[in-house]
DNA sequence: ATGCGGGCGCGCCCGCAT
DNA sequence: ATGCGGGCGCGCCCGCAT
């Protein structure tokens, strides 16, 4: 099911044991953060989904293929065990995981309630059910109380507006802002799926907008470092072409 | 049972309502710390076991009038319910419970292994029953690997040997280390048990070595603060009343 | 009242010493 | 192998905002 599954990689990349596998999926799943979390916390996010998706092959291959194709690829349901209180604990930090790995990988600036399942999803957040999907591909972004429903949310680059410190979760703390081009959600460069490109060149989704070998050199000893100092992001809504405001 | 119970103070004092109520058994109960914890520390392990007993208000007696009598009062087991490990967690740290309600209110330089059950205890530790006593008074300090089995082990005041750091659990943390004149466990002053005496003077049971008046000015306003700069330390061994070693 | 946010301990887990 | 020590998340709890 999910149409071929040939193209996502993981499959045919060798591998000596379980844990070194982990690492290489976490690895993966990490070049495609889309610098909304600090990187410590996002590897610690993935690294419990991973962990989460151990013994569930087939949802890590939707997680996977969800991720590396930008939602370009139909994907089923990627569920973990519902808590008590509906919150997942990464890193000290508590949230809803939904939101968690939404905002990791496609809305770095998400807000609360800003979440709803498409209709296909089977184990929405908002069911309640024992497991929840955490696949960010199966939530779309509202905007409550506006009737722009459908907007898109981007972070702009250098040249942008320097922040002070207008919203809560753009706090400084560490590495926290990313220098991006463009991160709003159109599927990625489908170059990062073929196995032939190293995977250690696109440590962002962005990344591929460029040719393969024009960031790997520079980039290639910083793994997921990132190393601009100071922070800035411009928050810009469109509603389609149009934009509404900028922050 | 456990003797007359008229004299312990706690069930004529009176109170509005159970938190108060609470509060005072644990200024009471902190009053008689040995020092070999900060006060931070001190006051939550005091918290917590208060909050255990809640409900049960003979162990909670127990508890008091073995404290405050300093083991002159014969008193039953105090119990908390034992953890899968054994181990209680106190403000971050973890230690077996006996060992750490011991070390507060009897022996502030226990080391690991050095506690032994009375006989007649009916909860011990190492009876790995559902509960675990940690009535101070139902154990007794061994020096494992020697024959000194009955050593008394105390700390000395202002002009004993300054500590560098010999030991781990003496390392310095804030206010670890108390000055104090004499802290073995022989009785207190029976004063501390008389309602007539203001409950905040005797901040320490050494204290009460003191008329009671003496140290009440100067220290009333201090609490359960211990304001002298510096951390300093001797340690020695008796075997009866010969001095084995002084560290 | 109800939700939200966060502090903290027990259980789980893992690395290290022996 | 076995114990020891400690990191960390979920459950529990509590204070605060609304
Ligand atoms: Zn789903
Ligand atoms: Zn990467
Ligand atoms: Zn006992
Ligand atoms: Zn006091």
């Amino acid at each position: 099911m999910h149409g071929m599954g040939a193209g996502h990689g993981m499959a045919m990349m060798p591998h000596t044991n379980a844990t070194e596998n982990e690492q290489a999926v976490v690895h993966k799943l990490m070049c495609h953060r889309q610098g909304g979390e600090n990187e410590s916390f996002a590897k610690r996010a993935i690294e419990s989904l991973v962990k989460k998706l151990k013994d569930k092959k087939e949802e890590q291959d939707s997680l996977i293929r969800a991720i590396t194709s930008n939602g370009g690829s139909q994907t089923g349901c990627v569920t973990i065990q519902r808590t008590l209180d509906g919150r997942l604990q990464v890193a000290g930090r508590k949230g809803f995981p939904h939101i968690i790995y939404s905002k990791l990988w496609r809305f770095p600036d998400l807000h609360k309630n800003e979440l709803r399942n498409i209709p296909t999803c089977q184990f929405a957040y908002d069911l309640k059910l024992d497991m929840v999907c955490v696949n960010p591909f199966h939530y779309e972004r509202i905007v409550q109380g506006s009737d722009m429903n459908r907007c898109n949310i981007s972070l702009a680059g250098p040249g942008g507006i320097k922040l002070s410190d207008p919203l809560a979760h753009h706090q400084k703390t560490g590495d926290e802002m990313i220098p991006q081009k463009r991160i709003d959600h159109r599927p990625c460069d489908i170059r990062q799926n073929d196995p032939r490109f190293d995977k250690s060149v696109s440590c962002f989704s962005n990344f591929n907008n460029y040719p393969n070998g024009y960031y790997s050199q520079s980039r290639r000893n910083l793994e997921h470092s990132i190393p601009q100092p100071g922070d800035w992001c411009t928050i810009t809504y469109y509603e389609g072409t149009n934009l509404i405001y900028k922050l």
